[in-house]
DNA sequence: CTGTGTGCAAACATTTTGCAAGCAG
DNA sequence: CTGCTTGCAAAATGTTTGCACACAG
């Protein structure tokens, strides 16, 4: 089980998005590249609104809407520029998608997130999905429990 | 990959109910029956509102608003009798929870939930949080594709 | 120039809440 | 009787959309 990421650079994260744009005719804005820029400098996940206020606080220059950074994520997100995780009626949390494929270990009395990687279970995944006919998109997985710091404060 | 699930009987799932009611000093109403049955009558995966205009259909002389599913789902939910799966802004989908614990295959086009189960990926993800240190209470998996009937849609 | 992108406010969809009346225990 | 529960409507929350103007290519 690997326990290390390699995270890109903000240049070829950048590049990656310029290449979105190119591909649909799309326009490089003052908006779209300070929410690429307080994406890339906050790695930790957020909500739209989270990274609404984060915009407007590193860029009051620019004049930026809540509906902007919706319609932004949903394109970072269609192209896989970021993830995210439905937190059910309270909205929804998004990633920068800047490291390989992991899932999440969740303490639930400290909330500490540890991140892992496995392959036997992607590929037990793939073999599931095989056998129901299901093109996999991607996919969530999340252990929850206690972490062994919280355990020994009990 | 197991693909059968062995149920309780409705009289267990309402003598757990009433169980809660007795611990918490709960009333057991004419509208917690009316869901309940319904519940246990359709267990397929269902949104609040889909409840709620079931339980409307089923027994027409009960009067029930919306408020009621919502307030009952979510003391079902806390106390473990049903599970819910969050499905970003499309809201949230509820299951009763008297099977044994499955996973969940999710089409994006269509809404469609498969029930799976496997037992490897199951004593992987035990393994993974022991080398964690951590304490597993639960876990959530969820894959996320297309269905074959929606890719031949395509 | 052309058509995409934007902020704003209004619209939406879903869920929650305040309240007065109803009813289980 | 007591106080939990209910339906209703209003409020809250989170997200999307219509529109006219701005601006990237």
């Amino acid at each position: 089980m690997k326990m290390e990421f390699t995270e890109i650079s903000y240049d070829a994260f950048l590049e990656m998005f310029k290449e979105i744009i190119r591909k649909n005719g799309l326009k490089f804005t003052s908006q779209r590249e300070a929410i690429l820029q307080t994406l890339y400098e906050n790695p930790e996940h957020f909500t739209s609104e989270n990274l609404y206020l984060l915009v407007k606080e590193k860029y009051p220059e620019i004049n930026i809407g809540i509906a902007t950074v919706y319609r932004t994520l949903a394109l970072l997100e269609e192209n896989g520029l970021v993830s995210s995780i439905s937190l059910g009626t309270q909205g929804k949390k998004f990633e920068i998608a800047n490291k390989p494929h992991h899932d999440h270990l969740i303490c639930e009395e400290c909330g500490k997130i540890i991140e892992f990687e496995n392959e036997k279970i992607e590929s037990l995944q793939e073999e599931i999905a095989e056998a129901n006919g299901f093109a996999l998109t991607h996919h969530l997985m999340q252990l929850y429990g206690v972490c062994k710091a919280c355990q020994q404060k009990r």
